[in-house]
DNA sequence: GATGAATGAGGCTTCATTCAT
DNA sequence: CATGAATGAAGCCTCATTCAT
């Protein structure tokens, strides 16, 4: 939980009951701000979802808000890194389960789509259509977010390949791996579930992209790949 | 060339000369301003372009810009049709020349990157940035332009199927090894292009992606794969 | 008059007579706004006039201010801009009739108070009440305005003394006394036309400040005078 | 010290000692708050000063500080009237110790730069700067201090007048000269502390600003002048 | 057809003030 | 008394859209 004034945090850790509870209110309070914007604007969509709207939806008025947000950038900004972050949670508990061999990617991708996007649809619409196109400041953080999801997974396929002992096409391959990856679950993500709203086809779609992922890893670790291995 | 509202066009097919050039005038200024809001919108952003930014930049009036279009969304979905248009038109051609084989789709990724992306980062700037997150219109015509563009990519895997008797994983392979490639192409020229600004680096990279690709479809390709391929 | 967009006034000596008239609308609505603003902002106070208010009173929409205007500041600048050229042409042609002897600065003074304070009592408000005190901009320009004003009287000074071959106690004293003027009459006209609401007193009162002010010029030019001249 | 609610003061002579204690800090309060209020207002200005940084500037909470003031606008009067009650107080003392001659008026003059501006450049910014412009309540309190100190001036001018015989042009004339000095010195403040920044000229200017007044006053002392002193 | 001034709804944001703890 | 979170009125400003010329 990020303040406007973080710094104004007492880091006194004998805190008295009522300072205690009051920060409990004010954490309270702003989760009630933050999932009161994230239902509106994963449904309006960003422009549409105003602050009044989304005061009224937190059953707060407007001031406190701005109270708890600098402004409405802010929230989304602050709604991304909270997507962003729960995704690397996810992502990483499966790396580090399985740590080099391609179960590792399996199961991410597994998560990926039973654990994130059918339980919180919402979310996938905030992190990839709502805080897109909005301005310099979210791009901005939409950017590193994507850097550091796509540097978790470049590192997974680099420890993957140290562990077999494959090298990859060239220099730059962990990288456009990691990236395709990416693609690939986001756009699959965004048409199953958001266009076309079949949540349950996941079940059966999951499995299929991630063995579409799965060849396109092997076929970047074979050296003798590019010419060879047409049908 | 389609008008706000659908302009009484002379069917006449003797067109006088005056009226010829006033259609030609008429053409030209619609491409005039079209190529400001492009411009404009690609590096500005869609929010950041006022009517009167792309007026000026057009040299035309504000009211000119409202003759030739309905509103500033249908500016951005003009622009999207267009660029949808162009992207069938460069990828369909590759899939009619090599119809049935896997080279198809290795030429139709190699033109998206080198004739598409690198001559065009505008125009992947506005389909993949500035035309998401802008509403409920916009987003429908994104969803037909993308739905069209994986049909077609679907069709041309489904052909290299047939021709060469395969059995995809499941019914809805097709489809979901279209929307992993436009997701995959889509994330590797909005990561290098717009993030990184490496358009010199897509030559090394876009074989790799093609790769992984390729990749990928032969993986679904095989029903023993499921298990059976991991290194 | 300036616009928010100068650049854009057409060059050409040849406007059309249709150009021509509406050139002459927008001076005219121009100048509905600035009086409008005028009033508002000389009774009510900067603060307390809102835009909403000066667009009622000059019967246009907010919008239309802002065709205008800047923002609110740049109201009140083009106001104080305003009143700085009127004062200086006011105080101009009577330095410049009479140049060299004290009678021009007696006129000045008269005119000062007669044509300038008793016939606008608002534009004293703004420049000597309501420009004052409202942020860092607004007193750049008032410092502008006032440094050009102190300036022409310091020249008209300075001339006198050479004319009449007067040395002044030290180098700065031309300036210390136009500064002393300045201060004489602003708050002559403040303390008995916007407190005391006494402008026909000004009658009296006028003679009465103009034989301060010049008799502390006198005072200052004989370099005999720190001494000698308690009564 | 004046409290919001004209507190129930306890009228027993003899407080315990914790009472007068308490006494005491509250004062102390009082003070730190208008201190924090003096430095930010006479520097960022009286709108740009929050309650909430003068809170912080103070560290005290919001509250307190309207514990002891009634709002925004009553923390600028106290200030004001608190300046207003020095500068009085040391023109006050030069007029008394110098009755009846122009020596008392010098002396005004000469602590009025020396030892108000000089030592107080801030609180010359507040009354010469931000409490102007900023309402009626505002203006109300600063004509009474202007009232009182123009008061002040016009009877030490009195009673030189009689003590040395001496008839003023006009019923008027008193006052006039009054509020010139008034406005004279304040300009001169205004422009060379404010303006210029330049607190160490004062030493030079003080004594051409005093002669200059003098002179004044002179020329108005006599009835013969206002055509027999050209130079 | 072209122009560009005018419109005004709508949104964001601020901040003085209050009041329960 | 002190606190500081909560309030919400109020104001500024933008900009897509219209329409008389």
């Amino acid at each position: 939980m990020r303040f406007k004034d973080p710094q104004k945090e007492k880091q006194k850790s004998n805190l008295s009951r009522s300072a205690l509870r009051r920060q409990r209110d004010r954490e309270h309070r702003y989760q009630t701000i933050l999932r009161a914007a994230e239902a509106l604007i994963s449904t309006d969509g960003y422009h549409s979802a105003s602050i009044e709207q989304i005061a009224d939806k937190a059953e707060v008025s407007v001031g406190t808000v701005y109270f708890y947000f600098k402004n409405k950038e802010d929230l989304l900004v602050q709604l991304l890194d909270e997507i962003g972050y729960q995704l690397r949670s996810i992502l990483g508990r499966e790396f580090r389960k399985e740590d080099s061999s391609m179960a590792g990617i399996r199961n991410a991708g597994r998560v990926f789509f039973e654990e994130f996007c059918r339980l919180h649809p919402g979310r996938v619409a905030i992190i990839f259509r709502e805080s897109v196109g909005q301005g310099v400041r979210v791009e901005e953080h939409r950017k590193q977010i994507f850097h550091k999801l796509i540097g978790d997974v470049r590192k997974a396929l680099t420890r993957i390949g140290e562990a077999q002992d494959i090298e990859y096409q060239s220099r730059l391959s962990a990288e456009v791996m990691a990236v395709s990856i990416m693609g690939t679950s986001e756009r699959i993500a965004y048409h199953y579930l958001i266009w076309q709203n079949r949540p349950h086809d996941l079940e059966t779609i999951g499995p299929d992209v991630i063995d579409f992922i799965v060849g396109g890893i092997n076929n970047l670790c074979q050296n003798n790949s590019r010419e060879g291995n047409e049908p």
